[in-house]
RNA sequence: GCGCGGUUAGCUCAGUUGGUAGAGCGUGUCUUUGACGUAGACAAGGUCAUAGGUUCGAACCCUAUACCGCGCACCA
């Protein structure tokens, strides 16, 4: 018996060296696996952003995904699961930024682009080297080999090709739209990177002189100086006799030129049933100013200031703005009615601005444009196909739902930012006295020449790169052999909050650039959240750092308590007192090791086969494939923990005291049985609890044995 | 407003196609038995949110209601 067995299971001295063991062995490489494996099954690993150091969010996910890859392996299967991190733009720069303000006082513009990205660069590198030691910890059996970044060189190569190609395409165009401004960010955020927040504001009603002749009603009077029409449903027979008539107002100091106009947009139960049309500020009055060929009059700027007015108004913050002219419209007698509602407003997920809609000349990805390459389908059709015919899956499946009203609602996505720390917007401009005043206009992988060529200042949205991720680890466009071998890949395990930022997009990005789908099924699991079902927060400061867990309990224990009744889909609670549980059944586990590895012949195992106790597990071994099968990882593990603790020890081992105390055929016949089904029982357990699994593998009296993490999973 | 989840033991949650309700933690009593006290044995504890329906049979299927959570839209 090794002697490390007779004292209690420690992780500590453990885990450390069974993951060298691994990485030693290059299984992690599908290249180097044992046998001749034609079957492959391919993970892409969500790359974390590179903003920090991991959470029990990303533990999570570690879990399910090496449970996933380590089950395949063990059935024999080319396993690829590729690491990777994500330079999450937004968020990473303005936490550099804010750092960098904080020591030193200087914001990005007195550092200047080239140094703010060199201070990022280095922060980067510094969080990918503490996460990837993370991932280890934690036991990732990932491709160390084939890791990649979303702001590498290739993945740089990827993003350009297909900005071209959809360049070409007519999928990609500029043009002045409305878009989501966030003031605080300085940039244009997509529809999606908006959280509501619902707060009490005030709705006022009023008229802009005392003899127009139509009320309407606004929560933002500040807008109302950009106003260029009075919209009505065309229905309305209030006010039917006005619709075409003009009228010109000093509002506030400012004249407007007011049109009424009709438009089936206005709901006539809200308010007075009259709509003041800003068509700058709003997206809706936007889409009403192209309706009826209106002008856009920008009144507020970037800094969320009044840019039009006059000394009363300009250069005023639009809060103050607001209350100025409230007031006016309260001395002007023309305030008919005030009153409290709920609103929800805009801001912007990662700076916690308040969005103002500003009209801005961006670059976007049209969705709904006819491609040629693909049967005329657009790209709305192309994300909506694979799952409507089901080549797609969604694990828990309710989720499809809301995957394709998602779908329904999508608007052209707005890819640039205006930002440094990204994929540079792949686009070089120059006038010059040739091109006649005239911007000439160049897209391509670089620059077409010095002279007088200028790059477009702004960087894409982080998810345009992530969007590629399926294929873009794989050496695409280049027409690798790993791009033949591994995509379409066959599961995509994320969290749901993120099934429209980045799984529908990907979706978009593999069928329009390679005309198939990125992955087979979507496995999504919830939230991780504290004991009192509070999300982990910095400021609630309730988070568990999974490198604490590990410390004090063992990855395996934290992997467990992660994973054990944690159906997909749903969110968890996780709490010490639950991965203490785990410890001691890593622990038991050691035990009834310490009680089984007498010598064995494993040559004896066949004769064990048709013994009762061995034909019993087998059948929760079956039961369990099934559940794996099926991604039901939460009650497999809950399955094998049962079996092992209450069946096998309290009762097999038990039992089995008094059988091998009398001695004779009978105890012999037990031994084997017993050694059988445990070095099986191992092995089941092995995705789930690798370390300590792998340890005691490695002391088992068997003759023929490789690592635990290769060996053939039972069936 | 539209949609999606949830409501099961004191707490946290499982329950795969409808067939006598499960686990962990907690609680109580007992056991220094030779794998393990990070343990073992035994036990208490549930009209499965409510009301109807389908069925031989419902936690599970259908309808409605209530409450909790979430997504989308509106947000003039």
């Amino acid at each position: 018996m090794d002697e490390k067995l007779l004292k209690p299971y420690d992780p500590k001295t453990t885990e450390n060296r069974i993951y060298k063991l691994w990485e030693e062995s290059g299984f992690f490489n599908p290249d180097n696996l044992p046998d001749d494996r034609k079957e492959t099954f391919t993970i892409m690993m969500p790359p974390p952003n590179a903003t920090g150091t991991l959470h029990m969010g990303h533990a999570l996910f570690l879990t399910i995904e090496d449970i996933m890859i380590r089950y395949k392996r063990m059935r024999g299967f080319k396993t690829l699961w590729l690491p990777g991190t994500d330079h999450a733009a937004i968020a990473t720069q303005s936490k550099v930024e804010k750092e960098i303000y904080k020591k030193e006082g200087k914001s990005r513009y007195d550092l200047g682009r080239e140094e703010l990205l060199k201070r990022i660069d280095e922060f980067v590198e510094k969080n990918k080297n503490i996460m990837t030691s993370q991932m280890r910890v934690m036991g990732a059996s990932c491709d160390w080999s084939r890791e990649a970044f979303t702001l590498d060189e290739k993945r740089n190569l990827a993003v350009n090709t297909i900005f071209k190609k959809m360049y070409d395409d007519g999928l990609i165009y500029r043009g002045n739209r409305i878009v989501n401004w966030d003031p605080k960010g300085q940039t244009t955020i997509s529809d999606d990177e908006i959280v509501y927040e619902e707060r009490n504001a005030k709705l006022y009603t009023f008229k802009y002189s005392k003899d127009f002749p139509i009320s309407i009603s606004t929560s933002r009077p500040e807008t109302k100086i950009g106003d260029v029409a009075v919209a009505i449903h065309p229905d309305d027979k209030r006010y039917e006799q006005f619709v075409g008539k003009e009228y010109d107002v000093i509002f506030c100091g400012v004249p407007l030129h007011i049109k009424i106009i009709a438009d089936k947009e206005v709901d006539p139960e809200f308010g007075t049933g009259a709509l003041g049309v800003t068509p700058a500020h709003s997206i809706i009055d936007w889409e009403m100013a192209d309706r009826h060929s209106l002008p856009r009059p920008q009144v507020i700027n970037e800094y969320a200031k009044m840019s039009i007015g006059g000394e009363n108004l300009l250069g005023k913050k639009t809060t103050e703005a607001r209350e100025i002219i409230v007031s006016w419209l309260r001395s002007e007698n023309l305030l008919e009615k005030e009153e409290e509602v709920k609103q929800n407003i805009s801001t912007a997920e990662r700076t916690g601005g308040i969005i103002e809609p500003l009209p801005k000349l961006q670059w976007f990805i049209d969705v709904n444009k006819p491609i040629k390459e693909r049967d005329n389908k657009t790209l709305k059709d192309l994300m909506r196909e694979p799952f409507e015919k089901e080549k797609i899956k969604i694990i828990p499946d309710y989720f499809s739902k809301t995957y394709f009203h998602w779908v329904e609602n999508l608007r052209d996505w707005c890819i640039s930012r205006q930002i440094w720390y990204g994929h540079r917007v792949p686009v070089w401009y120059r006038s010059t006295t040739l091109t006649a005043g005239k911007e000439e206009i160049y897209v391509g992988m670089k620059t077409p020449g010095n002279d007088n060529w200028k790059q477009d200042e702004d960087t894409l949205d982080t998810w345009f790169s992530s969007s590629l991720w399926t294929f873009s680890t794989l050496g695409w466009p280049e027409k690798t052999k790993d791009l033949e071998t591994f995509h379409p890949t066959d599961v995509l395990e994320t969290g749901y909050e993120i099934l429209f930022f980045w799984v529908a997009r990907m979706v978009l990005m593999s069928q329009y650039a390679l005309g198939e789908i990125p992955f087979r099924k979507v496995f999504l699991h919830g939230t991780v959240r504290d004991i009192k079902g509070r999300k982990m927060s910095k400021s609630l400061n309730n988070g568990i750092d999974p490198l604490d867990i590990a410390d004090k309990f063992g990855a395996d224990a934290g992997r467990m308590a992660l994973v054990v009744g944690t159906a997909p889909g749903t969110d968890s609670k996780i709490s010490e007192d639950k991965i203490r549980g785990y410890k001691n059944f890593a622990n038991k586990i050691w035990n009834i090791t310490r009680f089984i590895s007498d010598n064995v012949d494993e040559n004896d195992f066949e004769s064990s086969i048709q013994n009762k106790l061995t034909k019993e597990f087998y059948e929760i071994a079956e039961e369990i494939t099934a559940d794996m099968e099926n991604y039901r990882f939460h009650l497999a593990s809950e399955k094998i923990y049962q079996y092992v603790w209450h069946r096998f020890a309290d009762e097999i081992i038990e039992e089995s005291k008094k059988i091998i105390k009398n001695g004779g055929k009978k105890a012999e016949e037990r031994k084997i049985a017993l050694a059988l089904i445990w070095a099986e029982c191992l092995k089941i357990l092995h995705p789930f609890m690798p370390f300590v699994t792998e340890e005691i593998w490695s002391m088992l009296p068997l003759k023929e044995k490789s690592l635990l993490m290769v060996e053939k999973w039972p069936s």
